[in-house]
DNA sequence: ACCTGAACACCGTTCAAGT
DNA sequence: ACCTGAACACCGTTCAAGT
């Protein structure tokens, strides 16, 4: 569950941060769809030692997003003994936010195919019980409602990650001001109607079963 | 303002709707990056004429994705003089999340650059001036909080239906619960606290003056 | 072991020839 | 006017040769 690699020669394990340093900047500068040729140059190695590091270049947008994503963790970590729970949970929320905005697309690439990624559902898993920790923790301070879990947390953040991505160049404030909402609909407020469904459990989150039952259904 | 394009030859106008109709069904099936050979193959044409009804993959998308808008405008029209006013608003709603379920990955295609494209951003117009009579009836008959816009609820729908396409593989329901979690966030329950930002107003969703902006800046 | 860059394959796009 | 499909250009990926 851990942040270790196999060793690499002291060489091959430079060009690996090279790689990432420049593939980090250059999509922030420029967006996803810039070619790997570019990248390979800005971090002075040739365009074999991309793909000796990662398998594609999909593999090596995971890589970037999973050390945005072991971030947050860290810092929720950080989080976990706050004096006061919801300004905590929310704190992170808004960090989380902030990093967003700053960079461009990155945490955005989340969609179905990402999360078939090992890495990238290892660090999902990490994030949401983190966040999960900082949940119950507000809904014990009663700042946050108690029919809620992680899950639901995550995805209205990623909700409103994603409008901000597509506003913030005609009103720059409008991640916060999503941001707010979001803690409207989690306030522990008496007078909110109930939620359809069941609240999402962390086990939820396992290898892509549906994927396998599908193909199974079209035999 | 209107759905008038120039007329086409008969066989045209048929190729054209061919060429659309092919194409939402391909990617709905198997996602975006499908080649347009493929869409060509299936509409029975060649891919030349693709290229001759829109002037790239992107366009052929963007195409598609105002159609579907389109479906949203109208229905949201009809619901103007339904009784209740909330209802109707959070019904739109809801039916805009479940076409999105239905569907795969278009809704989401709109980052940025899509609202370079004249037609999208046309449509983006006419569905938030419909939003936003929607939501003052709404508001006007209590059922939705005064410090909100249009744009603000778009934002959060937006977000839900991309929370909803990574998630809805592990628990189908995950978009009608993002949904209630944002009529919470909308209700009008005092013990809400303010917002950060200003109530975004139609006026902000002008021409790209921020691109423009940033090209002079760098020179 | 790892690095390199020329070569390959694939796919979006164009265009000369056809109707 | 519009259609067609072979040809082009571009970019992700591979691999034989080098260190």
């Amino acid at each position: 569950m851990e942040e270790d690699r196999k060793p690499l020669r002291a060489d091959a394990e430079r060009n690996r941060r090279r790689l990432l340093d420049a593939a980090t900047s250059i999509f922030c500068e420029r967006g996803l769809e810039v070619g790997v040729g570019e990248i390979a140059d800005r971090a002075g190695v040739g365009r074999g030692t991309l793909f000796r590091n990662f398998p594609s270049k999909e593999h090596l947008i995971a890589a970037i997003v999973v050390e945005r994503m072991r971030q947050m963790i860290d810092r929720g970590r950080g989080l976990l003994d706050a004096p006061d729970a919801g300004a905590a949970l929310f704190g992170l929320l808004d960090e989380s936010v902030g990093l967003q905005q700053a960079d461009r697309a990155l945490f955005d690439a989340l969609d179905d195919e990402w999360l078939a990624n090992e890495e990238i559902r290892a660090a999902h898993v990490e994030l949401i019980s983190v966040l999960d920790a900082l949940l119950v923790r507000a809904q014990a301070a009663g700042a946050v409602r108690d029919d809620v879990g992680a899950v639901d947390v995550l995805m209205m953040v990623k909700g409103a990650c994603e409008a901000m991505r597509s506003f913030q160049h005609v009103d720059p404030g409008i991640g916060a001001r999503q941001l707010d909402l979001v803690r409207a609909a989690l306030s522990a407020n008496p007078g909110h109607l109930p939620l359809r469904g069941r609240r999402p459990a962390l086990a939820d989150l396992e290898p892509a079963a549906a994927a396998s039952a599908e193909v199974a259904a079209s035999a």
